[in-house]
Formats: structure tokens, sequence, C-alpha cells
DNA sequence: CCCTATTTGAGGTACGTACCTCATAGCAAG
DNA sequence: CTTGCTATGAGGTACGTACCTCAAATAGGG
């Protein structure tokens, strides 16, 4: 027993192959209780529309835009390789993935770029830059082009609350991300009175601040004996770094744990004066941060599968283009532990 | 520009389309130049197949089946409630799953499963049984029928190493699994002399030992001051359960770290002695489980997604059956750690 | 050079759906 | 009744591939 096709259906609803297209199409033409005994008749025999024939006939492809900031670190790189990789497994597929890069600064010419874009030659885009009303409104502009967009990786409206609205937000929970690592950090640390320094490239970007707020809101409650510095901003700047690490250590002899916000934890760690030996925590997998858990220099990571976050933010586009719903279960974007024996 | 179909194909090898798909399809009857001169158009032109409609065409659907052993803990209806969701999701790709219960017990029972089942009505297997020889023999014959098969969560062969060979299994690697455990009991646990009780269901699954081992490598090289005791077993019986439970607190009044091996981590931890609070790390995520984590008498999980082993076990299989390689990033099922606030 | 076996080509149908054209049925207003 | 409209049906072609048949070309052996 194969699956019910639009034969059987036009059969079953007792009209013609053609009422039926009509109705499956949103065509016009059709009086209402026609449509209303055809959808019924889709319930009754359990009708699936074969997406692959449908997508043969009609030629079908999709193309994806990945908007991604030109100034990027370690991880981006590795969350690129991902998509490069998607794009190879995807073409089996139909569906064709590549990478634009976006001045991340620039609010304006975000807008302006998602507003160049054209249906005739992208079906749908993952945008990773920082809300602003600009892009929003550039965005509100895209769907009603019709192409679909997604959040990538920072950018969501609300706080900790991802896909709140209708909005779609490919990424984790930074809000419980920060927490995750304020609970190791409790765990690592000694039982006894000392402080936490915590480091960030920016303290504007909304993916630190709430890292920032669920670290402290962890370490203010479960371990009062620990106390968390206030933040300090590198800037991904060598010289500052260097100054800050150093300048926290000496006023600071009883630092006891490190925590990165941001994704890139090279230029920190490299400044960790000799003779302290802090636990660290920090931020996303990168060849310098999986060195350092395999070295022991870095106790735990927190990540998020760049390979998962750009398959899920395709399978979210292609389904929003074929208005189907997505398997939620494996759309949930994961806050991975990593150790050095998990790796 | 959209993708080169076989008639493209067949103008660049300078065939006709009948020969193109003799070669396509590995039908006699085609001279060996003439079939490298196809080969060679094939990736001079990058022809690439189009798998939707090769489907169509032959109206091929996928089914497959997987096996799971009858009696099951929580985890399992877990991991079925996945199949059921998966086998839902996938009737878009023409995909069909279901469920066949075993007696885990009894190899012959598994092996005249195997070799009773009929590569008319089914395309592959996923097989989650411990490793024996004649279910190996069984696996044998099932690939010579044309069933592709995989090892789902147990039955891997070698130690510690997946995918040994060509053996194809979907699943952790148990040893590693057991040394993240045994690392973070070890970060967990106070830094003094301890004892740590470890309970298994049986030390005969191999899920078990090979976490055993892994646990007591990191412990016994890393926490020299910490004591793993003998590992104890508890078939599952609840009386049995609780007299261990009840003995060894007794007898070691300075048990610190309790590391849970089996899957159904319920029955140890409803006996933990009153005023004794251990460390206690546990495998899978289930109800119970959860809520120990939420409480906090769990510290810590260790966790593979059973959507993901799902889906993964599936992709796998639909790939062997379509002879194309899988996106090996895709398919590496990860150990997760579970802590409360990354739930 | 002929005979035969093998290889190749030409052409068709099918899969399930989309999309198109044209014809006809039904209905209401004039 | 005719006119003009909408709703529906009938039938076709197309998508890219599989699979079939039959004829024609080619190769190899004697």
């Amino acid at each position: 027993m194969s699956r019910p096709t639009t034969k059987d259906l036009a059969r079953a609803a007792g009209v013609s192959l053609a009422t039926v297209d009509r109705v499956l199409n949103d065509r016009t033409g059709v009086r209402d209780d026609t449509v209303k005994r055809v959808t019924e008749a889709i319930e009754a025999i359990g009708f699936i529309r074969n997406l692959s024939a449908a997508n043969l006939a009609r030629s079908r492809s999709y193309r994806f835009v990945f908007l991604l900031p030109r100034s990027g670190d370690q991880f981006l790189n590795r969350v690129i390789a991902r998509i490069d990789e998607a794009s190879q497994a995807f073409t089996t597929e139909a569906t064709q993935v590549t990478v634009a890069r976006i001045e991340d600064e620039d609010p304006h010419q975000i807008a302006a770029t998602l507003g160049a874009l054209d249906p005739a030659t992208v079906d749908g885009v993952a945008i990773m830059a920082p809300e602003s009303p600009q892009v929003r409104d550039a965005k509100a502009r895209l769907s009603e082009r019709g192409i679909e967009a997604v959040a990538f990786l920072s950018g969501q409206i609300g706080s900790g609350h991802p896909t709140a609205g209708s909005e779609v937000f490919v990424g984790i929970d930074n809000y419980a991300a920060g927490a995750t690592a304020g609970r190791l950090m409790g765990r690592f640390a000694p039982d006894t009175d000392a402080k936490i320094l915590v480091l960030a490239d920016t303290l504007l970007a909304r993916d630190s601040l709430e890292r920032r707020r669920g670290f402290d809101a962890v370490i203010g409650r479960d371990y009062p004996h620990l106390t968390v510095l206030p933040a300090l901003e590198t800037h991904s700047d060598p010289t500052r770094t260097r100054q800050i690490m150093t300048a926290s250590f000496t006023s600071h002899p009883d630092i006891c744990g490190l925590y990165v916000l941001a994704s890139e934890a090279r230029m920190p760690l490299l400044h960790v004066p000799a003779g302290a030996h802090p636990v660290i925590i920090a931020h996303e997998r990168t060849p310098f941060t999986e060195t350092g858990l395999q070295t022991g220099q870095i106790a735990a990571l927190i990540t998020q599968d760049p390979g998962h976050l750009v398959r899920s933010a395709v399978r979210i586009l292609r389904a929003r283009c074929d208005h189907r719903e997505v398997l939620a279960s494996q759309e949930k974007i994961r806050i991975e532990i990593l150790i050095r024996e998990n790796l």
C-alpha cells in the first residue's frame, strides 16, 4: 500500500484533478464548500503531498544566504566551514547555500544589504547581526517580498527567551549558557572566599550581557563566597587585554576563576600570569580552546554545535518556504558542556 | 543555471540516454571504455543524480525497523517516543519507520528474528542487542539479502572504538562517557580522602563495562584520594538494590560520590540514606533524572540525545540504501553533560 | 566476408505533482 | 430567452529519472 495521490484525493472528494490542484495550490475560482469537501477528503484519506514530486514539477530549488559579520573570529570560521560543508551536502536536495559578509557595525549598511536581496535569486536568509530598528524594519520588508528570514546566533528579540513572538532564532539561550558557566565555576572553584574575573570583547552585545546576567545569578545565589569582579572589555585589543590581565591579577591576588564571555578566548588566556592557575571557563570550540581543554588550562567550554546551527537554520528556512512545520525537538540548539573527556 | 541532467550527461559523454541509464544503474551490456567515458563525463560536468526524481520514478520508499529489547527502561521509552515522532516526520520523505521488540536475553531468538526479515518488506534495520556470534552471523546474512543494518546503542564490536572496521554503530563511545563522568566526579567531589560507590544493572553488558573502565581510569590517574569501590549489580531488583545501598553506606560512611552506570537511575537513588549527600552522577535523561537534576539531588547527567540517535540511524540506513556517503560530522553522537542550568 | 553476439540508440511509458488551455455546466440578471 | 459570469472538468505538457522494447550498429571469430 503506497500513499494516496492527488488522483485518489480527487476521487475521494468527488471532484476532478484540476479542482484538487486549485485547492492544493491556493488558486482562485473554487467555491467554499468545494474547498471544504476537498479539505475533508484530505483528512479522510490521509493525503500527504509528495514534496519531491511537487518540487520536481515546479523545478523548485531553495537558495539561501547566510549574512555574517565581516569581522570574524575563529568560531565564525568554524561556522563558515560548516556552511560550506552543508552547501555540498544539500545540493542533493536542491538547496543552495552561500555566505555573504556584512559590516556588523553599521546598521544602515545591513539594512541596505537586506533591502537589496532579490526574491528572484534568494529564497531565504539567515542573519547574524545585532538587532536594531533599521534591521528589524528591513526584515519585515523581506517577508513582504517573500523572502524568509531567521535570526542566526545573535539579534534575537526579548531577553533570554528565544523565539519570542513569531520571531525565529537559531542559537542558544545565552542567559542559560551563562548560568551553566556559573554553575560549573561554582562547583569547580574552591570553597573559600575568592574572586572571579569576567572578560568580554564588549558588553554592548546582547549575547555577552545575557551570559553575564546568567552567570552572576547563579554565583550570587548559590556561591556567595565567590565575588564576581566587574566585567572588563578587551575590545579584541592585545595591548589592552594584556594590561587588563596584569592589572587584575596584581590588584586581586585571590582570583580563583576566569570566565571568558566572548567567543574568542585566545587573547586573554595567553596573558594569564605564570603562577596563577584560575579555573577557566570559556565559550565556543576553536582550535585554541580545544588545545586549552586538552592541556588542562581550560576547565570547561560552553558551546553550541556550529554544524547543528547551520543545518537547523537551513531546515527552518526550507520549512518556511514550504509552509511546513519543523520538528521542534530537532531544532532546539543545545547548550553543550565540553571537558577534556567528551571532546 | 540548474543542475545538469541525464540528458546533459548523455550529450557530454557522446552516448545515448539509454547508455547513461545503463551506466548509472549498473546494468550489464556496456563496454568498459564506454563506462569510463560516461564516468569521466559525470566528473567533467559535475552531474549529480536527482534523488527525488529517481525515487519518484522507481516509486521507491524506505522501510526501516528498529529492533529493541522488550525489557525496557524509561530511557528506552524516550527513544521509542522519538522513533514515533520520526516516523511522522519522515513520511514526507517516503520513509517508514517501525519498532519491533526482541527478547534481548536470547541470542537465538534475535538471530531468528533477523533471519525472518523479508527484503520485500524491509530495507533496513537498526539493531539494539548485545553482540553475540549468532547475532553477528545473522547480521552478515542480512546484508547478503540486501537489508542494511546498523548497530544501535549497543552491540558494537571492539572496545571503545565505535565503527571499528566497516561496522556501523550509532551511539556514544562508552569509555569516553565513563571518563567524562569520572572527570566530573573528581572535580565535584571534595579534595579529601573518600570513597565512591558505583552501581550497575549488570556488569555483563559491554556498555556498563566500558563506562566503568573509563570512569576508573580518570579517577585512578587524576584523583588518587578518591577510592572507587567495586561496582555492585542491582539486577533491577528493588529489594536487592535497597540492601546494597544500605549496606554500602553503613560499611563506608565516607562515601562522597555515587556513579550510576545504568540508564535507569531511579531505583538506587530512591534508597540513598537520609543524611548522606553524595555527589551523584548518572546516565541518560528520564523524567526521574530530570527531576533529580532540578531538585539538586543529581549533580550531573551524562546523556546522548535520543532524537539525534534515531534520526542518525535513519539517515545512515537511507544513505546505505542509496549507496551514498553520510555527513560524518552530523552523525557523530555527542556525549552530553547536563546540569540543572542547561537542561 | 559473413555470421553471431554484444553493444548502443531511439523511443516509449511511468512516477506524482504543477500549471496551462479550453470546453462546458450552472446560475443569475437583464 | 440571451448574455455574462463563475465553477468545474477534461486533457495536455513538463520536471528528471527508471525501466522496458525493439531496432540498428558494431565487434570479433571463423
